[in-house]
RNA sequence: GUCCCCAUCGUCUAGCCUGGCCUAGGACAAAAGCUUUUCAAGCUUUCGACACCGGUUCAAAUCCGGUUGGGGACGCCA
């Protein structure tokens, strides 16, 4: 049976990087048909808080990781003191002196520290990913296993835990390669069955070198936030050193279990590019059922006062987002881009007011309404034909009066088709706004 | 400084293991065009890479060595 987690410590949100590894391990389990574990690293009093820990979990259920099983370091300590224990009765560690400087600062001094011996010896990795790697433990420094504050430190705590929980697949970033020699003599030491090791490359900034909070490392949660749907998202992280082969880009999470292996995972760190993500969440929003896509779209419109959380048409908010769908980016475009079927005040872009309604159109903007007017039934084909009639009737290219109808009615030169906005608008609206562009003699 | 990892278009990648099918394929971005009612989408093009040097071989993006470059780790952080 396989077993995997994925260790975050709530010391800050999870970001792309993070999201990626607990997707790595996520698709490993559903693919082996195994276990995922969500384990906090929590050891760190001073800097674990507790809303890092919820934007952690919120993510990870967000982007559809749900795990297993779910551990607390901080609830463990006693497991770590009696392996340590072992360790200083064993003789391979040692319990630091107490008139250590170190220790010295600590004004209630708790206990002392234990520290592993490292011994001379030649550390093997055979990581799944890369190979074969070799370390010497000559370059290995004694190792810190329980603080002067009695918390367990991280290689030591990770090691206690991936075989308490009996870990098989330990997949991580690259970042930890170097941890694990020290981790594989702990290991050792303990008699505890080494698991196999994936490293995965890193995702590195744009300018280059680790992601950070100044260089691209944006929350998962704000990821949401700015209207990123979480499957464009769980697509593009999969794409980062993973390829399904096929040239094939848009592949949902069921097709990426069934088709998902270690094996294939590349070596090279990968550059975080966020021009594809736009792409994706499109593609991804392009083909989302409107129903869903409602759903989401109707908090921002709740925000921003367009709608009235309980009492508001949904039929007609699904039809707008049909209108839309197609075109937006991220679902927040959709309550910038269809505002003017919402707000009483049209506010006009200036620009294109200059370009498109400088001159005067009374003549034809009433003709319209009177077009309108005699409609027998009000709908987008009967709309048109009598827009076209009456730009024929004028000798007017059709696209003369579209754009200024256009910025007249929706403030913008850019939206969906013309006469689809006419129809969602509605008649007396359509009418109160070319009005508003009628001089009166 | 020491140790470790990596190296295909600007970016994500296919190909590399099992050399020849590679005048290196796809996607994003960029540019142009088509369509059209603007934008988006769609379609059609264009631009664009095997880091370098040497070796092995009839043949190397693919195997080996080195150089250079990039990245990571060296905490009583995780």
């Amino acid at each position: 049976m396989v077993r995997v987690r994925f260790a975050p410590s709530p010391t800050g949100n999870l970001h792309i990087g993070g999201a990626r590894t607990a997707l790595f391990n996520w698709l490993y389990a559903k693919a082996k048909k195994g276990v995922f574990v969500l384990r906090i690293e929590d050891t760190d009093q001073e800097r674990s808080k507790k809303e890092y820990l919820e934007e952690i979990t919120y993510s990870l259920k967000w982007l559809g990781f749900e795990w297993d099983e779910i551990y607390y370091q901080s609830e463990r300590f006693e497991i770590y003191h009696q392996y340590a224990k072992k360790l200083v009765d064993s003789g391979a560690a040692y319990v630091a002196s107490s008139d250590d400087e170190q220790a010295q600062k600590l004004v209630n001094k708790k206990q002392d520290a234990i520290i592993f011996k490292v011994t001379p010896q030649k550390i093997k990795i055979n990581d799944l990913i890369r190979g074969e790697i070799e370390f010497d433990a000559e370059t290995i420094k004694d190792q810190v296993l329980i603080k002067s504050d009695g918390t367990p430190t991280y290689n030591f705590a990770c090691v206690v835990d991936d075989a308490e929980m009996k870990i098989t697949h330990v997949i991580r970033g690259d970042d930890h390669i170097s941890n694990t020699p020290k981790q594989i003599l702990l290991y050792r030491a303990l008699g505890f069955a080494l698991p196999e090791f994936a490293h995965l490359p890193l995702i590195l900034s744009k300018e280059g070198g680790r992601l950070s909070k100044r260089k691209g490392a944006t929350a998962i949660s704000e990821y949401h936030a700015m209207g990123y749907l979480a499957a464009a998202l769980d697509n593009y992280l999969l794409l980062l050193g993973w390829s399904p082969g096929g040239n094939r880009e848009i592949v949902s999470m069921d097709e990426a279990i069934k088709l998902y292996d270690l094996k294939n995972i590349n070596k090279t760190a990968a550059v975080l590019d966020l021009d594809k993500l736009d792409w994706m969440n499109n593609q991804y929003l392009k083909n989302e059922d409107p129903e869903k896509l409602t759903d989401e779209v109707i908090p921002s419109l709740v925000e921003k006062k367009y709608i009235e959380k309980e009492n508001f048409d949904r039929n007609y908010v699904v039809s707008l987002v049909k209108l839309f769908q197609g075109r937006l980016t991220t679902i927040s475009d959709f309550a910038d881009w269809a505002d003017f079927f919402f707000v009483q005040d049209l506010a006009i872009d200036p620009a294109a007011q200059e370009k498109f309604l400088a001159k005067d159109l009374s003549k034809e903007f009433s003709l319209f309404i009177k077009r309108l007017e005699s409609l027998e039934v009000y709908d987008i084909a009967n709309i048109e034909a009598a827009f076209r009639e009456m730009a024929k009737e004028l000798n007017l290219e059709a696209k003369v009066l579209i754009h200024p109808i256009r910025v007249a009615l929706t403030g913008k030169t850019i939206g969906p088709g013309l006469f689809e906005v006419i129809y969602y608008l509605g008649k007396e609206r359509t009418k109160a706004r070319l009005g508003k562009f009628i001089k009166k003699e």
